[in-house]
DNA sequence: TCTTGACATGTTATAGTATAACATACATAG
DNA sequence: CTATGTATGTTATACTATAACATGTCAAGA
């Protein structure tokens, strides 16, 4: 049953930004993040197998940060491998070429919402509703790389997130 | 067997921010951080009991990031419980009042190095070394704000961490 | 002084997260 | 067609974290 509850805030959206924590219909951002994870892969030689895009279309369906086991279970309810290895390999992939991102305060993985945009996104999570947004962190991004240049420490990778409550969730007095 | 390595790179050292990274004996680091973490709790009307204290003072020992379960080990060798509850609330005490932090991307705590100065550290870890330092913050969390507020995202807790390389490590070609 | 209540510690047991190591299949280049 | 690299699948285990309950400690109020 694919995207059951549209009536919930539904972060994260690739349409714009400011619709993260907007209540709207995602199916088309599914489809559209999709077709352009598919593309990406192409791109980059690298191969969206069945079980790999079936974790993609599983995170874009439920359009929340999911646990590596949650995803395992309903990949074992669809004919693949029941085994955690199955679930970790292919979300590694999708993080690795940057089609999901992990989520670490949740040991939880998304969909990444603008595959292919070359983004170090900062994560605000609501505490409430447990939604993730990823919001645009430009700035956040150059602003840490300049406090990491001044220790002379260079950085590959970085992960930023925030705990909070989403607007819905604020005026719900959450 | 305190501080057994000097030789160490030694990051995060209270000192100075631009030593972070540098080469030093940091057992005087230790004992000040210590004795500025006992007023704190005294000032804040909480008890820093001997386990807590004990923890405090392995993670200023080792001077890096330790699972909770290397801490429960030390412990238990000292004759406090040997369970990871003891480990676990004692690290939950220090992080819930800003005398260590818990570093995500490890699974791991590290003492803070500023207590007391109500910092929003970020952290960047070596990943050939896996020191980690804490980073002046103030801008980035103001970034980081900027874009939440733009969502209407209300943020409460943040943890922003990269991965990369320390100074001593570059040079090394590691 | 006694006792009550809040908090800290300790223990048992179990839940949740992640990876190592090996076996099998499958595509594709040579 | 076969060798090679990559993907999938499985077994087993390691690592991280918390729930639930028992015991101990200490200070404030009766």
């Amino acid at each position: 049953m694919p995207h059951a509850h549209h009536s919930d805030a539904c972060p994260g959206c690739a349409a714009a930004p400011q619709a993260a924590f907007a209540r709207h219909d995602h199916s088309h951002c599914s489809g559209d993040v999709l077709a352009r994870a598919e593309a990406l892969a192409a791109e980059q030689g690298v191969k969206l197998t069945p079980v790999r895009r079936r974790v993609l279309e599983i995170l874009l369906e439920e359009h929340r940060a999911l646990g590596a086991y949650d995803v395992l279970q309903r990949l074992a309810g669809e004919g693949f491998g029941n085994q955690p290895p199955v679930a970790y390999r292919a979300l590694d992939f999708l993080v690795e070429n940057g089609l999901a991102h992990r989520i670490r305060r949740l040991n939880a993985f998304a969909a990444c919402m603008h595959p292919g945009e070359a983004h170090a996104p900062a994560f605000l999570i609501c505490r409430a509703c447990n939604h993730v947004a990823e919001a645009p962190a430009a700035p956040v991004r150059e602003a840490l790389d300049h406090a990491a240049a001044a220790l002379g420490f260079a950085i590959e990778r970085s992960n930023i997130e925030a705990l909070g409550l989403c607007p819905a969730c604020r005026g719900a007095g959450a």
